[in-house]
DNA sequence: TAAAAAAAAGAACGAACGTTCATATTTAAA
DNA sequence: TTTAAATATGAACGTTCGTTCTTTTTTTTA
């Protein structure tokens, strides 16, 4: 499965987001008609991203958000409580999507190496759908507990696929706990470094499959090759 | 080599950092006695570390770093021209620790293989060495053209190792680039995640390892397991 | 079209910020 | 010990911040 493939059976946009963003905060957002809350949502939520991509979300001041959404400073203020709250709304947002497509992708094999590559591929192609989300979500996410265990979470997926998968002879024996993380970080390479695969003209496609081509390596059983 | 011989050989500590501070900015700083100033900036630049670590710097207010310094307002503008010159002065050493250690290690191997080996060590070691500069330097430094012009030159540093090594039969044929980026990203783990691997009670000679044998794994050529 | 509801607006407020500077204290020199 | 230089202090200043709230504008309803 290439990127194509993976947004054609995605279908999920930034409005998409937005629109689950407004459902599952209408208690705070003020506003009623769901077609405005949307909208504002998003113009709002690519406003924070643009402006915080450079100096961070502490640096983003709300005047420089409303000048930049064309909203004003009042109106800004029936879609969150406060600037924090503003952030824990992405930030949470951010982690339902790993998490929704993570869980749909394991269903989806049972064979450990189809799983592990699928569930590999799907991470680094969502991240790629939703750069903003992703980036932000790790950038500004820093010592929050939170956070901390989204990322086990994440990472004894892949922990246990490979655990799984030894015990089937289909890879090598190893600590797996410590392959699942420097999967984990070369994923998150992606959607932090984009100006340097930018600047090298490398897709998403090549690069998930650099990536397959190294956990291939690196995790295999001799004699699985056919397998991949 | 392990980490407890890497130490004992590169003999540097956070005093001799400040100390390079001090006398790269004299110009700057207005104390003249160097005991008292290498004294002072010692304590500044753990206060900044330790308040910036949870929110960032842009959230470090200058009346926090008083109190964790115990220096008052004034005495602190005595080391730096402002806040964002502060950041500045820790970036660039930061840069500096990095850009030193790796050009010395680059001439002390000429076989490819041990060449890279070392070179990829002595960066993990040496992050953990001065964790707190390598963490700030990348958590603070979004999208500033410094920084992307140093991540170009140690990544060059590994592609133009892979390259050599291809030639010479060692290593693979492949996209070095990306091979280089991908092992920058897990070196990046090891300071970026700390608290994940103290958890899971993982050393650092452990984590180069790891990082070693998948590097291992993808590049050298058949039959040039001897070397490793 | 008139009344009511919803949404947008932006001036105003107090708090917190980075920074300065006149003064006090400490250290070194005479 | 006295004098001068160096260093430390923290109140005060002007600015900018997040946030609120009354008013205006727009949209919907009757």
């Amino acid at each position: 499965m290439d990127y194509k493939e993976f947004k054609k059976i995605y279908e999920v946009s930034n409005r998409d987001i937005s629109r689950e963003v407004y459902r599952n905060n209408k208690g705070i957002i003020l506003i009623k008609k769901e077609k405005t809350a949307v909208n504002n949502l998003e113009k709002i939520f690519n406003a924070v991203f643009n402006i915080s991509y450079k100096k961070g979300f502490q640096a983003m001041s709300m005047r420089a958000l409303s000048q930049k959404t064309g909203m004003s400073l009042g109106s800004l203020y029936a879609y969150f409580k406060g600037k924090e709250d503003l952030q824990d709304i992405i930030q949470i947002q951010g982690w339902s999507i790993i998490k929704k497509d993570l869980e749909k992708v394991l269903k989806s094999h049972n064979n450990p190496w189809e799983r592990l590559k699928a569930v590999i591929k799907a991470h680094v192609f969502l991240s790629e759908l939703f750069r903003p989300w992703f980036y932000f979500t790790f950038m500004e996410a820093r010592n929050i507990k939170a956070v901390k265990s989204m990322e086990d979470h994440t990472q004894k997926i892949l922990t246990n696929i490979l655990v799984e998968g030894e015990k089937q002879g289909v890879f090598k024996p190893g600590n797996h706990e410590l392959t699942a993380s420097m999967i984990k970080a070369m994923q998150q390479e992606w959607y932090l470094k984009r100006w340097k695969y930018k600047k090298l003209n490398i897709s998403v496609d090549q690069f998930a499959g650099h990536l397959m081509g190294l956990v291939e390596a690196f995790c295999l059983a001799p004699g699985q090759e056919g397998c991949a």
